[in-house]
DNA sequence: TTGTCTATTGACAAAAAGTCATTAGTTGAT
DNA sequence: ATCAACTAATGACTTTTTGTCAATAGACAA
């Protein structure tokens, strides 16, 4: 799975929100918490804010470890639109080649 | 995309080919045969072999440069089955995604 | 004999993904 | 009060994957 970063988008236009409320909102995606680093996550996440597709600020009221909490910007929306098209793209990819397989299935039975 | 090594199982499944004519036959399945570097073809090819998926000789026969001809193997018809499996998870996850994009557009028309 | 097409290989660079250790505040149990 | 577990984030390092490009070489046509 190579979707984090367009998930993480998809999740912050809900709202803005801390990396590790994300992380097991990632979930959600099929994203297995138990063996998901999440370093993954807030790499992605810096990833995306040197992007200009979200950005940060710390939360000064919650208590425990400090949050850093990301907010989509609207280059981030916008690009979010650009993933949206890329995977409907790599659906019908899919799509042709699932295809592709079934018609070459046992051939025998024509 | 990523879907290099299955999709040339996939045309090895209708028979053995050499790498410069499967190259040409990517074209089925979106690749852009101008700006899609050969070399990509001939290591998938060799590192598919490496994995004993295809099995490839010198074609004598042929004139002009040697050819090198591939055969999908018994191991191979297997693994491409296994990635037909993947292909169809990671399509059910992009539906997903897809489906929570669009549940989320335009919330202000509820 | 020069250029183009066919055909394959190898070296190197860049990008993406995975792993792990470290730091640090909070809470609850012993 | 100390230890473990949970929350929260960062940085260094490694591995894997992908992309780019040059080199080699036979055949053929201008």
């Amino acid at each position: 799975m190579q979707f984090l970063q367009p998930c993480l988008l998809l999740l912050l236009r809900r709202g803005e929100a801390h990396g590790y409320a994300l992380l097991s909102k990632l979930e959600h995606f099929g994203f297995n918490p138990e063996r998901f680093d999440p370093s993954l996550v807030y790499r992605a996440l810096r990833e995306m804010e040197a992007a200009d597709w979200v950005r940060s600020r710390w939360d000064e009221e919650s208590q425990g470890p400090r949050r850093r909490v990301y907010a989509l910007t609207e280059l981030g929306e916008g690009q979010l639109v650009d993933w949206i098209d890329d995977l409907s793209r790599t659906r019908k990819e899919i799509d042709l080649l699932l295809k592709t397989y079934e018609d070459g299935t046992d051939e025998s039975s024509a």
